[in-house]
DNA sequence: TCTCTATTAATAAAAATTATCAACAAGGAA
DNA sequence: TTCCTTGTTGATAATTTTTATTAATAGAGA
């Protein structure tokens, strides 16, 4: 069974072209916004409405299959949900890129809010500056 | 000098009424969305356009004065700019709560950040979950 | 295959952001 | 202080982004 339809089946999503389409353009990119996807949809199936990616980007953010990225300066992107990572996000190129998120400053994290009776659920970290392909 | 007002010089920028409203009400929720900004400065000067909260905003932020506060699921907020520091934002309230960024992360990060030969500008660290307000 | 229900496409509507431009105000120069 | 230059504001239009509506369609279980 494709990958993308077992991880619809195990959030109870029906499985639909669109669908395991936009997730599998999302898994290429690693990260990308709305208008990309549907950009890149569009060219496999034409007939695609917008009002179907924003849709189906909603329900799977809720159902836990896709993560926001919401980023400084430009549009949310969008990613599959995996454990807790660190994004290294290029202000010229605008790319992003994932970085193990190391167990000490987890925990180190973890401990900040413990102080003030906080309870985390998940960790954004986003480093902003420039990747090494754009500053050569 | 009111505070605003050398902030304002110091970026080059001209001290209107206007903009020293609009850090003053930032300043005194700490972070707040653009709605609300207008809603707040309108009360006391009820001709505000809601597109000079937009304009100044832009060129604020542009110019270092405020730093936009992304975030997962909601509007961006805005902050007065200062040294990097940890987001605490409640999924339940939508607060943002300012906590400090110990050193070892920094330079944690900083490490992951040059293996990849990535030039870090600044740090996010948002940690998204319940206050101590909401799960009582 | 049939049936039920969720999903899609198309489009309208709403919400958010940016652009335009004449009137005005800030700040430096005289 | 007054004048002048230039950036800023307010009003509004235009654009962009996102959400809602609804009839037709397709997925998934019986």
């Amino acid at each position: 069974m494709p990958i993308h339809t077992k991880l619809l089946k195990e959030h109870s999503l029906k499985v639909t072209f669109q669908r395991t389409q936009i997730l599998d353009v999302i898994e290429k990119h690693g990260h990308i916004a709305i208008e990309a996807i549907y950009d890149e949809v569009s060219k496999i199936h034409s007939s695609l409405s917008l009002a179907t990616i924003y849709k189906n980007i909603v329900t799977m953010v809720d159902r836990g299959v896709l993560r926001e990225v919401p980023i400084a300066g430009d549009k949310s992107k969008y990613e599959i949900k995996k454990d807790d990572h660190i994004h290294l996000i290029c202000k010229e190129c605008s790319s992003v890129t994932d970085q193990h998120l190391d167990d000490s400053t987890i925990s180190t994290t973890q401990n900040i809010a413990n102080s003030s009776s906080f309870a985390v659920e998940h960790r954004e970290v986003n480093l902003y500056g420039v990747c090494r392909d754009c500053s050569a």
